[in-house]
RNA sequence: GGCGCGAUAGCAAAGCGGUUAUGCACUGGAUUGCAAAUCCACGUAGGCCGGUUCGACUCCGGCUCGCGCCUCCA
């Protein structure tokens, strides 16, 4: 039961093989920090924090190291427009991923390198490229990879270099040899910023950073490269070249490509102007619930973005910290019943056929289930029932927050919901009311509060409440 | 036009050549003052047309439709 991950490259599910017994090296494109981070970047994110969570859970050494590209055509205009400097700008973009990673429970890589702090190694890496043959400076300043030189390219995305020919942008502005070559370092016009280079003040082409930074943190080859949905052309097609043309080695050994989110059947795109950001669905529903609705699908698939399936996430995750409501997940000492291993190991085989998060969630709802029988009977593996679930929920990121909180919780988002102090006083009205039979007044006062979204539960033990 | 991906029950979403996916919704039962939650029972779904096979949702071919990349985008 080895691990298989979908390589692009191939197109294929493969049996995944470390180039160190037991260590992964994972590089994955970050964000161009110009804007808020939108579902699509979120999607990346939790794709791969998940994928980091089960490889670590698996018992692997993984490095992972996830970009912040700092300075690009892109951060420079949108900093011209607000009138500030493109640091400004930057740095408020990387507080807001932060924050929304933070809160999407996306654990920290074990690098986050910038641009800006890698032109060194960049310049490095396009002399190389120069002195190898597969670059050349223009009159200009600028400097051009020459997709001529490279065999292969097109290898990643599958395209033919002659039919790139016709399809190519032409810009009369540029001096390339070939339509298809592409800038691996760019002039300075007068006031912008720029580094000082063998070819002139300048800055860094899109694609080149990521090279350089990957081979500065992880070596001339590694194990994993990931990214959305739109990078294997140009960008990780050029990252080969320019990588591959520079060490004349292996780049990397498995591409992972996360599927696209869409809006009424369209890619959320920056383009499209469709996109919601992170901050956007935050205020809407509970991070939790967001982050369930991502990992409900698999991470190639392309998924809608709808209200029905953000809706949809919260009641499957209601389902699933019922179960976990009034069971002590902090014992210990029970001894795990002989059955938790089946699921365990159900678990475990789903995330290893290319991490399949939909069949990883069902394997839970199925230990639900054998936790809620075992509840009714009293059985004595409860607590090591439940704790399983959590265990298996934190490779997904998920059920990590107290029970009755979540519960509690999940909808109050609306800043004028009945606050608990309320909602505990009509309990106790209702009680009373119960207890003398009074069974109009009690239904009353349980649909006024079903109509604060507050749904009651009567148990043998007491009156419970969970927001729904 | 080139390259690639997909089409599964009311909705969402998986695996699998023959035996229950799962979640939400629905129906019946248990439980409850009534509910809620939970448990039990219940769904012959797999775009269309052919082929392979004892047997196909699952493999092969064709068709239709949808989507992605080919330009900045995760």
């Amino acid at each position: 039961m080895s691990l298989q991950i979908f390589n692009t490259l191939t197109r294929t599910k493969e049996v995944f093989t470390p180039l160190e017994d037991n260590k992964v090296k994972m590089y994955v494109c970050g964000m161009t920090v110009y804007d808020y981070c939108h579902l699509g970047h979120a999607r990346v994110l939790v794709s791969f924090d998940v994928i980091v969570r089960f490889l670590r859970s698996q018992g692997y050494d993984v490095t992972y190291v996830r970009n912040i590209t700092d300075i690009d055509d892109k951060i420079l205009n949108r900093a011209n427009e607000n009138g500030e400097s493109f640091t400004a700008l930057t740095e408020r973009f990387i507080d807001a991923m932060h924050e929304d990673e933070e809160r999407l429970s996306v654990k920290k890589p074990d690098l986050e390198p910038k641009a800006t702090a890698h032109i060194v190694e960049i310049i490095s890496m396009i002399q190389q490229l120069i002195d190898n043959g597969f670059a050349y400076a223009a009159e200009n300043g600028d400097v051009y990879y020459s997709v001529d030189k490279f065999p292969t390219y097109g290898q990643l995305s599958k395209k033919n270099p002659e039919e790139l020919l016709a399809g190519a942008r032409i810009d009369v502005a540029d001096a390339k040899k070939d339509p298809r070559d592409f800038a691996l370092w760019k002039s300075a016009k007068s006031g912008e910023v720029s580094w000082d280079s063998p070819w002139g003040e300048g800055r860094p082409g899109w694609h080149i950073e990521c090279s350089a930074m990957s081979t500065c943190c992880l070596g001339d080859t590694f194990d994993i490269h990931g990214g959305g949905p739109d990078l294997p052309f140009p960008h990780h097609e050029n990252e080969i070249a320019q990588s591959e043309g520079a060490t004349g080695k292996k780049y990397v050994n498995y591409w992972m490509h996360a599927g696209a989110i869409r809006v009424n059947k369209e890619k959320m795109s920056k383009s499209l102007g469709n996109f919601f950001t992170i901050r956007d669905v935050l205020e809407r529903y509970p991070a939790e619930v967001v982050r369930y609705f991502l990992v409900s699908s698999h991470y190639r698939s392309q998924v809608d973005y709808s209200e029905e399936s953000l809706k949809e996430a919260q009641s499957a995750l209601s389902r699933l910290y019922t179960s976990l409501r009034d069971v002590d997940v902090a014992a210990t000492s029970e001894a795990e019943p002989a059955l938790a291993e089946e699921y365990r190991n159900r678990f475990q085989k789903a995330m290893n056929d290319d991490f399949n998060t939909p069949v990883a969630l069902a394997v839970m709802f199925d230990l639900v289930k054998e936790l809620n029988r075992a509840k009714a009977n009293g059985d004595d593996y409860v607590s090591s029932l439940a704790i399983l679930l959590r265990e298996l929920g934190e490779v997904l990121g998920v059920l990590q927050l107290d029970a009755e909180e979540f519960l509690k919780s999940s909808g109050g988002f609306s800043g004028d919901a009945i606050s608990e102090s309320d909602i505990d006083a009509l309990i106790v009205d209702r009680i009373n009311a119960r207890a003398a039979k009074d069974w109009a007044e009690s239904d009353r006062i349980r649909d006024y509060l079903k109509d604060e979204g507050v749904i009651l539960d009567d148990r043998k033990e007491g009156t419970v409440w969970r927001r729904g």
